[in-house]
DNA sequence: CCTTATGCCTGAATGC
DNA sequence: TGCATTCAGGCATAAG
C-alpha cells in the first residue's frame, strides 16, 4: 500500500517527465475513479508535480490540480512513446500490457507518452479541484515528517491532543502526521523500542525523540531503496521498490525478531494488523 | 474525546 | 477442482 516513501518515488520520476507537457486526452475508464470534469483538465498543461502526505498533485495551468490518492492498490505508471510503440513493457505485477483490466483512468500527452491510473480495487482516486479546494484539502493535513521543521517536539505537540489513543493509531491519524501508513508504523515504533499500544500520554521525552528519529531514518531509507512493494505498488516505471528486504516487523508476525530472536507477536491494533517485538518494544 | 464497526473493492490465501 | 469464507487496509463515516 503506497505510503510516503512510496509516493514520494513516484513524484520524484513524474516530475522529471510532465512539466511542461500537455495533456491531450484523458480517457476515463471508470467513472468513480475520477472525481469532477475530465473537460477541465482536457488541453491543459502540467506545471508542476509534487506530493502532501500520500497525496500527488498535478498542478495545470489554468489553476486548477489533480489530487490523486493510490489508497491501496492504486498505481501511476507512465509510458514514453517509444515503450508504447515498442513494446517489451517492464512487468507491472497486474498484467504486462498497458492499458489492462485494472487501468481506470488514461492520460495521453503531447510528447505521445501515457500515463495509466491502475487500481485493482477502486478505492484510489484523481479528483480535479480549484486552488481554493485544494487549500482546504492541505489544511485538513498534518506534519510532513520529512520537512526540516519536523523533529521530537512537534511530533510530541501535535500528538497531545490525543492522549489517550494507542501511539500506532495516533501516528496513522493523517490530520496530525501525513504519511505513515501501517508499514512505516509498525517499523518505526519497532525502531524506536516502543510498543504500538502505549498512549500517546505515557510516552517520555527520550521516547518521543526516539520515535521522531526512528520515522524520519525510516522513510528517508525506504525513499532511497524506492519503496517497498508488499503486494502490488509499483513506481511511475512499474518497477517494484526493493525496501520490503529492510523490514524488521511488518509481514513478519510469527518471525524471529532480527535483533533478539524473539517470536514476534501479531494481533489486531485498531482495526489494523501489527506486528511487535515483545522483547525489544516496551 | 475515544474506540469499534461498516462500506468501498477484489485478488490471494485458506478451508472443506 | 471448486466453491465459500476470510483477509489485506486507507480513510470517511456512523455508532457505541
Amino acid at each position: 500500500m503506497p505510503e510516503l516513501p512510496e509516493v514520494e518515488t513516484i513524484v520524484r520520476d513524474l516530475a522529471k517527465y510532465l512539466p511542461h507537457k500537455t495533456i491531450k486526452e484523458l480517457k476515463v475508464l471508470n467513472k468513480k475513479t475520477f472525481l469532477g470534469s475530465p473537460k477541465l483538465a482536457t488541453g491543459k498543461t502540467i506545471k508542476q508535480v509534487s506530493r502532501r502526505g500520500k497525496q500527488i498533485i498535478i498542478d495545470l495551468t489554468n489553476d486548477r490540480h489533480l489530487v490523486i490518492h493510490l489508497k491501496m492498490t492504486g498505481q501511476l505508471i507512465w509510458r514514453s512513446k517509444k515503450d508504447l510503440i515498442i513494446g517489451g513493457h517492464p512487468i507491472t505485477g497486474v498484467g504486462e500490457e498497458l492499458p489492462n483490466k485494472f487501468t481506470r483512468v488514461i492520460f495521453k500527452i503531447s510528447d505521445g507518452s501515457e500515463l495509466f491510473f491502475n487500481d485493482i480495487r477502486k478505492f484510489g482516486y484523481i479528483k480535479l479541484v480549484s486552488g481554493s479546494e485544494l487549500e482546504i484539502i492541505f489544511a485538513r493535513l498534518g506534519l510532513e515528517p520529512l520537512l526540516n521543521n519536523f523533529n521530537d517536539k512537534k511530533l510530541k505537540l501535535v500528538l497531545a491532543s490525543k492522549p489517550k489513543s494507542k501511539i500506532k493509531s495516533a501516528l496513522l491519524d493523517q490530520t496530525k502526521v501525513v504519511g505513515i501508513g501501517n508499514i512505516y508504523a509498525d517499523e518505526s515504533l519497532w525502531l524506536a523500542k516502543i510498543l504500538p499500544s502505549r498512549t500517546v500520554a505515557s510516552l517520555k521525552d527520550s521516547e518521543w525523540a526516539a520515535l521522531a528519529r526512528a520515522i524520519v531514518k525510516i522513510l528517508q531509507s525506504s525513499i532511497s531503496h524506492r519503496g517497498t512493494s508488499f503486494s502490488n505498488y509499483r513506481d511511475a516505471q512499474g518497477s517494484s521498490g526493493n525496501f520490503i528486504k529492510k523490514l524488521k516487523v511488518y509481514g513478519r508476525g510469527g518471525a524471529k525478531c532480527l535483533k533478539c530472536k524473539n517470536i514476534l507477536s501479531k494481533s489486531k491494533l485498531g482495526g489494523r494488523g501489527t506486528v511487535w517485538c515483545s522483547h525489544c518494544q516496551k
